[in-house]
DNA sequence: TCTGGGGTCCTAGGACCC
DNA sequence: TCTGGGGTCCTAGGACCC
């Protein structure tokens, strides 16, 4: 049967809902309606464009480069720091008027939802509940969305990146060839940087000319990838709308230093610092990792990994720091500028009392405890509170570039 | 390039076993 | 053994997404 899917995705979130909260804050000047920024820290070297106004959008501005690049092209540009914490809320809000629609909602990402509404629809049009959906969003929530309509995920995902803002848009497979294949290449979801080139370089430009390429030609090239690209240049996804909560996959942390370092000490302390936050998480979610990996970046901006498995699954900040360390210190046997670490764990798997208690030995015990005492005065004093010694460090190494 | 941080999935090659 | 092939697990790297 065909299924009716929904895409709703936030007009510049981050932009919008900063905007929405300075409102809130009694600030005079609505940020969307002037050339304006969300951006990274540049004094942290994280300096990128996350998001951006219209009007910034109208100088060539665009996300991913640099503050420093679009301050160039718009010297009066405005640049905000985002408020994570805050997108959070803004996104459950979204989510909470959504499940008045439908409970089969997707998160897909902070500002994007799939809804499957197939089986909510009585007697009305699917087009109909959009615009109602849209306009109840900005008047109750004060933000815009586009809404997709298709009835698959891929071409719902493809429709509400049409015109924007505010806007809804169809696109169900008759309408393909008019309103799809027209598109550059590099508009379909998942053909990214890499694969674009190689595809003009097969004189394949738009999305009409990979739907008309022989498959087996691009699986010969690309493989699954180049199976998954010409299903979806042909409109073809048969992904079920997930909304059930699903456990992550991994959890990770990483950073760019204030400055590249070399010194293994300074080195560790951070990676302390990361796995503290991981662990804790990892514990949060009542979950047990099985792999280790340390990432680190170099001052050329190389990207190196390493990974290791745990004897046993674990949520203890000093095993997996352990871990992390010996693998830290097998990558950096030669010097290397650092210019980023990270550390994440993956192969989760649930933390099951029973299995626990087995493996449990006194050690593990006392070090089950002393996580327990820090993740309980964290959420009594805030994340940033209490910490093993690394942590104050971390801040003398950001200080150092500030000074 | 003055180039973030959080993820997921795939691939290729090596180790090891039968 | 101057050795075949298949399966599985593991690691490092890369592509893509927001």
């Amino acid at each position: 049967m065909e299924r009716q899917i929904l895409h709703i995705d936030v007009n510049n979130a981050f932009l919008s809902w900063t905007a929405v909260e300075m409102l809130k804050e009694g600030q005079k000047i609505d940020i969307r309606t002037i050339p304006s920024v969300i951006g990274g820290d540049e004094t942290r070297r994280a300096g990128i464009v996350l998001a951006k106004s219209m009007k910034a959008k109208q100088f060539g501005i665009v996300t991913g480069e640099t503050i420093y690049q679009a301050k160039r092209k718009c010297p009066q540009l405005q640049v905000f720091q985002g408020k994570y914490k805050k997108y959070k809320e803004y996104s459950d809000k979204l989510y909470n008027l959504l499940l008045e629609y439908t409970d089969k909602i997707e998160r897909y990402s902070i500002d994007e939802c799939f809804l499957d509404m197939t089986d909510y629809l009585m007697n009305q049009k699917l087009i109909d509940k959009a615009y109602e959906i849209k306009r109840r969003v900005k008047e109750q929530l004060g933000f815009t969305v586009n809404i997709g309509i298709s009835s698959n995920k891929l071409l719902a995902k493809m429709a509400s990146d049409f015109k924007k803002p505010d806007m809804v848009h169809t696109l169900y497979p008759s309408e393909i060839p008019t309103k799809m294949w027209n598109l550059p290449v590099s508009e379909l979801f998942m053909l990214g940087r890499k694969t674009v080139p190689k595809l003009q370089a097969m004189r394949i430009k738009t999305i009409g000319d990979l739907a008309k390429t022989e498959q087996i030609k691009l699986i010969k090239k690309f493989g699954k990838h180049g199976n998954l690209i010409w299903q979806y240049a042909n409109g073809i996804d048969n992904s079920e709308v997930s909304y059930k909560q699903e456990k992550p996959k991994g959890i990770g942390n990483s950073t760019t230093l204030p400055m590249d370092i070399s010194e293994i000490e300074k080195i560790e302390e951070v990676l302390l610092a990361l796995t503290e936050h991981v662990a804790y998480r990892l514990r949060k979610n009542g979950m047990l990792a099985n792999v280790v990996t340390v990432q680190l970046r170099t001052s050329d901006f190389k990207d190196f990994t390493h990974q290791g498995r745990l004897k046993v699954a674990t949520c203890s900040t000093k095993i997996i720091y352990e871990k992390a360390k010996s693998l830290l210190e097998e990558m950096l046997k030669e010097k290397k500028r650092i210019r980023l670490v990270g550390v994440r764990v993956d192969n989760l798997v649930e933390k099951d009392e029973m299995q626990i208690s087995l493996f449990n030995t006194e050690k593990t015990e006392k070090l089950e405890k002393l996580d327990n005492i820090l993740d309980s005065l964290n959420k009594k004093y805030g994340y940033n509170s209490v910490t093993r010694a690394g942590k104050m460090k971390i801040h003398k190494i950001v200080k150092l570039k500030e000074e």
